[in-house]
DNA sequence: ATGCCGTGGACACCACGA
């Protein structure tokens, strides 16, 4: 299986380019983040002719998830369990919930496309709600993978966290003045960590950016981030046989900002590969 | 201190993004 996570930054402006994508990458499962769009607005044609399900969580013009599947989908869930809302001047317990996690089971994998909030600045209610938000997705995970240990399960998405000082080429995102590289976000990006998850990636490619702001060159001069990642549980990241950063999507027409981070995924590796079990007939 | 660019909708502007 191959499993792919992309922020589109607008399904509707980059329908072409994203399904072009997930065909010339034989891509099995696309997560999408920030689609900016209602389901009636999605663009189901074009996915669907090329062979995918879809699933789509959107609310208004803001954030939005969705997953495409060659297989069909079960189980689709549209938020995690204690997952805090947010709206402005509305950060208290009964604020209404955005379209920032969409869950779902394909071929007896989970699967959750996750658009993680922003926190804006150091100063703003975001950056509480975005740490409350990563805390309850913590707890909610701990208790997927203590539920079904043996189902494999992958967080995906934009976790809009700069984890380590090596995936910041960007001189104006600056600890002590920025989100996305405070202590408390790292420690909440390592804390999921903590829960039973793995970056599947970062082994096989220890370097690369998977985003570049659009204004003041980043790109050309590759002042770009680390902040989309493809977490896994023990029976997810045992399984993981590849990995790839599609940096060229960054380019031509009408790229999104962020680019596409592609895992390949084999369960009968898993087993075979897994050099802690005993060998008691060797 | 702001805009730099790009998106969508309430569209002679706005909010949001990282």
């Amino acid at each position: 299986m191959r499993l792919a996570t992309w922020n589109v930054n607008s399904i509707r402006t980059r329908v072409a380019r994203t399904v072009e994508f997930a065909v010339r990458e034989d891509i099995d499962v696309l997560a999408m983040q920030e689609i900016k769009c209602k389901p009636e607005q999605f663009p189901y044609g074009p996915f669907a002719e090329a062979g995918y399900h879809v699933e789509v969580h959107g609310l208004n013009q803001w954030n939005g998830v969705a997953i495409a599947s060659r297989e069909p989908m079960t189980d689709v869930a549209t938020s995690f369990a204690g997952m805090p809302g947010f709206a402005k001047g509305h950060e208290g317990p009964d604020a209404p919930l955005e379209a920032r996690a969409l869950g779902a089971t394909i071929g007896g994998v989970r699967v959750w496309s996750l658009y993680v909030p922003n926190g804006r600045s150091l100063d703003d209610p975001h950056l509480v709600y975005k740490l409350h938000w990563l805390d309850a997705l913590r707890t909610a995970t701990a208790a997927e993978i203590a539920a079904s240990p043996a189902r494999p399960l992958a967080l995906v998405g934009d976790f809009n966290i700069i984890p380590f000082d090596d995936d910041n080429g960007d001189p104006d995102i600056v600890v002590g003045r920025s989100t996305h590289v405070s202590p408390e976000e790292r420690a909440a990006f390592f804390a999921l960590e903590g829960a039973g998850l793995t970056d599947v990636v970062r082994p096989i490619l220890p370097q690369g950016y998977t985003y570049w702001d659009y204004q003041r060159l980043k790109f050309p001069r590759n002042e770009g981030i680390r902040i989309d990642f493809v977490l896994g549980s023990p029976a997810f990241a045992d399984a993981v046989t590849g990995a790839s950063i599609h940096r060229e999507e960054r380019k031509g027409e009408q790229p999104s900002d962020h680019v596409p981070v592609v895992v390949e995924f084999d369960p009968a590796s898993g087993a075979e590969d897994d050099d802690d079990l005993p060998m008691i007939f060797s």
